[in-house]
RNA sequence: UGCCCAAUAGUAUAAAGGUAGUACGUCAGAUUCUGGAUCUGAGUGUCUUGGUUCGAAUCCAGGUUGGGCAACCA
């Protein structure tokens, strides 16, 4: 037994094993993670693998983990994106012990950086911005010495407080951290502090003209907060030993920087950069385009954060670059909506059909509003003489393999009777325009004698009784793999076919009151989610994915026989 | 002739010197009042060359490949 439970466990990723280690080594009571957003862009789903480990993390070891915004740039940064991100984190379902902003510490920050001129270990350099991208040499050859690098402590001194004082135009000086200008790791060749920006910030209004840099800022602020572990993405790896030399200069409390690698989502972007440019060029209507791998796009197009947070826990941790298959997303968002979602009917592109022997006016069938949890109930579905089905639900000339109606044959209509296509109605151009077709009244569902086997059961709509919904299908944004990685610009590879629009398909009347705290599955064509575009006088459902359709798959092979 | 990180099925991710496993995807079958779900089965993998060892995905060395680093961005 034991055996086996431990056979279950599953195994530790890289910082959860850091994390038992140092907890079993008695280096921490326990742990304090954070994550830092900027608040210059809605979060992404690549967000959500840092939230959900950050905030995992903590809530696994019996942790905390503090919301920072790391707005020390105040010319990309917004409280329009601090409200967003929010909202984003609270509705994948975690909650921050502190919300805190880089921003809080600016005074601190900026004493932190007067300490550093007083060891000697900072200066303020007028050199021009060129000029210092030109004395910091290249990876291969060390970098030269600023003219200002060896001016007096008094005199930088006095230079950073009329920095402060703002006595500079933006780009005049900037204070450094005085490393090492032939370091092999660039970082360390003399980074940059502060600049100057006379600029307005979110939330400190006017009172600041210089800003502190992320290196200043990040591992500082980890520093004040306590945070026992810093993870970030893999680029700042090579800022870690920076990272590590403020702390040990500065003599604060020593966070520790861990590097994982970040989420690649096949068939999408997910720089912030680029998912702007989508935005701003019109590509999609907007951050919260439902095409969109933004938090905000996912919610509105149906996912979950259960879906979400599972997806994030598949992927795992590891420092290797990795381009994750969307189909284990799409996996994960129907795993779940599969146990949640009420079962609707609709047809979008019908086929009359008359039920010739049919000789009521009408009846409300029940059907169940979910098969997988016995703890949902029925509800009514109106049928009448005049049905919708699914023009693909019907061959003249069926292959071999098809199932469902075709002249002489018969299917079973969901929830309903079994019918048989006794007769095709065409118009003077051939197009087929009606079927009309008998039923077997003692095959109604539910009754003794409904087990009769037919091949299909197909989903259908009452005419006379069918409301109407906008529905709009999504497919991939991009139509390649790795768009940020083709030769031509990104956009060149945008899906013109991602969004689909059917303004009228036909629904059954339960639809009338879908809410947005409901999930549906329209019967054997997908998930959908209510769009926050619908009014009163009209319904528009987005599709958040298809169900997995074995039949599409059977006609791609079957393609190339049909032509010989 | 720089520094750093990484390399396991198609995609991810385990195996901490001792049987290469899991998930998604793919394929086949069973079942089904959703061609869904469910169930069963199949196939595919340790970047390379040496070395250490009774034994290497794992340790060592060289190579190869991919990624990051030269923003007053984060």
């Amino acid at each position: 037994m034991e055996e086996i439970k431990k056979e279950e466990e599953k195994s530790l990723n890289f910082l959860e094993e850091i994390v038992e280690e140092d907890l079993a080594a008695g280096k921490y009571k326990s742990i304090l993670t954070r994550f830092p957003p900027e608040p210059n862009g809605y979060l992404h789903i690549g967000h959500s693998k840092s939230i959900v480990l950050n905030f995992g993390l903590a809530q696994k070891y019996g942790g905390k983990t503090n919301l920072r915004f790391d707005d020390t740039n105040p010319v990309t940064e917004d409280t329009e994106y601090v409200e967003s991100i929010k909202e984003d984190i609270r509705w994948l379902g975690f909650e921050w012990a502190n919300e805190f902003y880089a921003s809080d510490y600016f005074e601190q920050l900026y004493l932190f950086a007067e300490d550093l001129i007083g060891k000697g270990l900072a200066y303020v350099d007028d050199s021009s911005a060129e000029d210092i991208a030109l004395m910091k040499g290249t990876p291969t050859e060390a970098g030269t010495a600023s003219p200002y690098r060896n001016r007096t402590v008094e005199e930088n001194l006095q230079l950073f407080r009329d920095m402060r004082a703002g006595k500079y135009r933006d780009g005049e000086r900037v204070l450094r951290a005085k490393v090492d200008m032939s370091a092999p790791n660039m970082q360390l060749r003399d980074p940059i502090m502060y600049r100057i920006k006379h600029a307005h910030h979110h939330r400190t209004g006017d009172a600041w003209c210089i800003y502190p840099m992320y290196d200043f800022a990040h591992g500082q602020s980890d520093s004040i907060e306590h945070i026992t572990h810093s993870i970030c993405t893999l680029e700042f790896v090579s800022h870690r030993p920076l990272y590590d030399w403020f702390i040990e200069k500065l003599e604060i409390y020593p966070s520790r920087q861990y590097e994982f690698a970040r989420l690649n989502l096949n068939y999408t972007v997910m720089s912030k950069r680029k998912l702007l440019q989508l935005v701003n060029k019109g590509y999609v209507t907007g951050w919260d385009d439902p095409r969109m791998p933004t938090i905000s796009g996912l919610r509105r197009r149906g996912y979950t954060p259960e879906s979400i947070r599972m997806f994030a826990d598949k992927i795992g941790v590891q420092k290797r670059e990795n381009l994750i298959d969307v189909s284990l997303l799409e996996f994960c968002v129907r795993e779940h909506l599969n146990k949640v979602a009420l079962r609707r009917m609709v047809v979008f592109d019908p086929l009359k059909v008359v039920i010739t022997n049919y000789e009521q006016e009408e009846e409300w069938l029940p059907s169940e509003d979910n098969p997988e949890d016995a703890a949902t109930g029925h509800r009514k579905v109106p049928f009448s003489r005049e049905l919708y089905i699914e023009n693909e639900d019907f061959m003249e000339h069926p292959p071999k393999k098809f199932f469902r109606l075709s002249p002489g044959q018969m299917v079973r209509l969901k929830s309903a009777y079994v019918i048989k296509c006794d007769e095709v109605i065409k118009d003077a151009a051939g197009k087929i325009t009606e079927l009309r077709c008998s039923h077997l009244p003692e095959s109604k569902s539910g009754g003794a004698q409904s087990n009769i086997k037919v091949q299909a059961t197909i989903h259908w709509v009452s005419i006379p009784h069918a409301i109407t919904a906008e529905v709009r299908l999504y497919d991939r944004l991009f139509r390649v793999d790795d768009p940020a990685n083709e030769e031509a610009d990104f956009s060149e590879y945008i899906n013109p076919d991602s969004l689909q629009v059917l303004p009228a398909a036909y629904a059954e009347p339960a639809l009338r009151d879908a809410k947005f705290n409901e999930h549906y599955q329209f019967l054997r064509k997908g998930y959908f989610y209510l769009d926050k575009d619908s009014s009163e006088e009209k319904l528009i459902f987005n599709r958040t994915t298809t169900l997995r359709d074995t039949w599409e798959k059977e006609k791609k092979k079957d393609r190339p026989n049909q032509e010989k």
